[in-house]
RNA sequence: GGAGAGGUGGCUGAGUGGUCGAAAGCGAACGACUCGAAAUCGUUUAAUAGGUAACUAUUCGUGGGUUCGAAUCCCACCCUCUCCGCCA
């Protein structure tokens, strides 16, 4: 959510930081219906502070002539009467601006952050660093080549279960998925973050305060008998976590790790990744997010990065670092770099992670915030997958694809897999 | 799901129509006393919006309503607790 006082007073501003993003924001309507809303505001004020001024006097009067029938009293009853209509009138009109603000305001995207480049689709976003060996043999399987001969899932008979974009995990590939889990939440866990495991459903509330309502109810699965959602992701939950609440700033920064199942409707997407573990409507998701003081947020961002870095590495999966361009960034986001990982099999780089700092886009919609110089002051917040499991099995079995078959396991997952193969038994 | 009780400031808790944003206590901050501390005494101590400020308004779970006036009365919803039922 942008600051309703810098749409008032600079819209301009408001709208060169957003056209950063490559597409116009005209946000003239909404600078007109915030002035006139401190209108209505100050009016409204004014209004109230008579009436509360006649009533008190009202009740001088009644307590000094023991009646409270007498006409000079009904009299002042009847003006009271008369701001009482007044102010209610005011009160409507007050709620209808206040209502058709917030819902304006809350469709415009964040602001891009000054340090990220500038570029209006994915085609301009940087590649900041590469780190392994690319593997870039001729015929390679693909993962869900592997996962059939090996037998590790089964998306055929998942149809039957549920539709198209659903797995099952079967034997050491569901026993692979649970070794993954809880190596990263350990190694994140050993680095300061606190484990969460939130719920998997979430109201519309905590899907507005982090950024996926109102615009994105389409990508989100809903309970069509009560207020909740399937939570696309644990960053959900976790910045609701803290909605309406000041934080001591003795606390900060907070950190947390959450494995969460995530789900989401791919609206859009029909014919891409159809196969394998690649695009799912549901799939497991290590999630890193931190709350900090904002003049600490680009630092954390950098820290982030490298934590979720950190896995990819003790793996041994070629990866590289990509800083999102303004016209890419994500609705919530300032700034972003994305992790991608190498897939032999497509010979290409595939997201794995997305590290965001949302500065205080999410605080703002949310509530969050903390003392400094005992002024409340919104809090940043960042998040970063750390890792997509689905995504990071995918890469296990294509980059450690043996040539009988076979399929080694990185060193570091070993004692959390149980064996350093997965063979044809 | 049924029956009952309840939701008040950082916490405990009083307040059932009138100057109440709210007694009292605890906690916290500052000051006095002290070499220092404890104890004691004194002062201060909610948020939000607007305003340079004085100040003004709003907020007693949330949203409506009644009234000149609502923490207090009415309606709806949410949440918590106890008992019963069901369930992992």
């Amino acid at each position: 959510m942008l600051d309703q006082k810098l749409i008032r007073e600079n819209p301009k501003s408001v709208e060169e930081n957003l056209s950063l993003r490559g597409k116009v924001h005209n946000i003239s309507h909404i600078h007109e219906l915030t002035l006139k809303k401190r209108e209505i505001d100050i009016e409204l004020s004014n209004l109230q502070y008579e009436s509360k001024k006649l009533s008190k006097l009202i009740g001088q009067e009644i307590s000094k002539s023991q009646n409270n029938n007498s006409p000079e009293i009904n009299n002042l009853k009847i003006k009271g009467n008369e701001y009482r209509v007044k102010i209610s009138e005011f009160e409507e009109k007050q709620r209808i601006f206040d209502k058709q603000i917030n819902t304006e305001i809350s469709k415009l995207p964040n602001f891009p952050s000054k340090d990220a480049p500038i570029g209006k689709d994915e085609n301009n976003n940087v590649q900041v660093k590469t780190w392994g060996d690319p593997l870039k043999q001729e015929h390679l399987k693909s993962h869900w080549e592997i996962g059939e001969s090996l037998n590790l899932f089964d998306s055929i008979k998942s149809t039957k279960i549920s539709k198209s974009r659903f797995i099952t995990l079967i034997g050491n590939g569901a026993r692979l998925e649970r070794a993954l889990i809880n190596f990263m939440l350990d190694t994140h866990t050993k680095n300061g973050y606190l484990e969460l495991m939130p719920p998997a459903l979430v109201n519309s509330e905590s899907l507005k305060g982090s950024g996926q309502l109102p615009k994105f109810s389409n990508e989100s699965f809903k309970c069509s008998n009560d207020d909740l959602w399937l939570s696309p992701t644990a960053e959900v939950p976790l910045t609701a976590l803290h909605k309406n609440e000041i934080i001591d700033p003795k606390l900060l920064p907070i950190k947390y790790v959450a494995y969460s199942p995530c789900f989401r409707r791919e609206a859009g997407s029909y014919g891409r990744d159809t196969k394998g573990l690649i695009r799912l409507h549901q799939f497991n998701k290590v999630e890193l997010y931190l709350f900090c003081e904002p003049s600490k947020s680009s630092e954390a961002h950098q820290k982030i990065t490298s934590d979720a870095e950190n896995i990819l590495k003790k793996l041994n999966l070629p990866y590289r670092i990509v800083d999102i361009c303004t016209g890419d960034l994500g609705f919530s986001s300032s700034r972003t770099f994305d992790l991608e990982v190498w897939l032999p099999s497509s010979k290409c780089y595939r997201e794995i992670s997305s590290c965001s700092n949302c500065q205080d886009f999410q605080a703002r919609r949310s509530s969050i915030r903390t003392k400094i110089d005992k002024k409340n002051t919104y809090l940043h917040t960042l998040n970063g997958s750390g890792l997509a499991i689905g995504r990071t099995m995918a890469a296990i079995l294509e980059n450690g694809q043996q040539k009988d078959g076979s399929v080694k396991i990185p060193e570091a997952l070993v004692p959390y897999f149980g064996s350093n193969l997965i063979k044809n038994t």
